[in-house]
DNA sequence: TAGATAAGTTAGCCATGGCTAACTTTTAAA
DNA sequence: TTTAAAAGTTAGCCATGGCTAACTTATCTA
């Protein structure tokens, strides 16, 4: 219980930050926002590539839980961000580009789920869960996410 | 590295879901987006009248990085929720409402970052990963990262 | 106690990502 | 092969949360 000098911090204390920190802080959190709708869609759409071949806007909004019309409006937007490649009525490709970072986010996605899997949350939770922490998790993170997996892989 | 019948789960391996699962995922990570704005302000203003006896949008607007307009219109809509009383040209309170999701978020806040840190991660990181995470942690995840904390508290 | 400066507000702009209603195109069935 | 159903698009609406420019109010200082 009491303190350590190396590392000097008690579980939930209130750690009070630089005014330019934090607001960086929040600024990285708006950036996140930025990329998600891309990410989770070139993510998404790289499944069903995988699962049927193909990727259908139907299929691409029920599983986003959006209407048909959304998924058009973003889709013309991942095109004109060069992460898609498609024509009317046709079904979805991803672009080099596209596949880069569909990979990218499945593998982020997969730890971020095995992490709280290990952890002993249940499937759905974890899932649930990790659908919106994956865009906040930093490298750094990240990799300190494998390294604990790895030391729950071998002996708990 | 052999499959236990009990978590028969291999770390990283795609768990496919159910359409309606997935998309009531998604759903939750667009609620939690829908109550961000107030959680950061509140917890924000709670921090500054700890720290200041008062909050002033010029404080709120410095460390939420964001220009004071922004603060004002989004300080209006707190008051129209009923999260903030105040009078024009005024400091901005809390109502009892406001306190209490306040205090909800520090905590939460808190034992985020507490986690991350325990996982190694740097303080700045830590704060820059949270400020994001916390919006996407169900309480039974949260559960999770308290009780890990423990473990951690005790023998590492 | 002016007048200057700082703080706060208002008005109006913009991008994002939802939606519905109405229309078009493609696909599947009869 | 026609036609009905399903899928996809377009147009236009809305709320959110950023912004700047211009104005008002409050505070500080000479
Ligand atoms: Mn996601
Ligand atoms: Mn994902
Ligand atoms: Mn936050
Ligand atoms: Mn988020």
């Amino acid at each position: 219980m009491t303190k350590l000098q190396s590392q000097g911090r008690e579980p939930f204390e209130a750690v009070d930050r630089a005014p330019e920190a934090q607001a960086e802080g929040f600024a990285t959190v708006r950036q996140a926002h930025e990329s998600e709708m891309a990410e989770d869609y070139v993510e998404l759409i790289a499944e069903l590539i995988e699962l049927r071949g193909e990727a259908r806007p139907v299929e691409i909004a029920e599983r986003l839980g959006v209407k048909s019309p959304t998924v058009t409006k973003n889709i013309s937007r991942l095109k004109a961000a060069g992460l898609v490649r498609r024509e009317p009525y046709r079904a979805i490709f991803l672009t080099d580009a596209g596949r880069e970072l569909a990979e990218a986010c499945r593998r982020r996605h997969r730890i971020v789920v095995a992490f709280l899997l290990s952890l002993g949350i249940d499937e759905e939770t974890a899932e649930r869960d990790a659908e919106g922490i994956e865009h906040h998790v930093s490298t750094t993170t990240l990799e300190a996410f494998k390294h604990a997996l790895q030391k729950f892989q071998s002996g708990k």
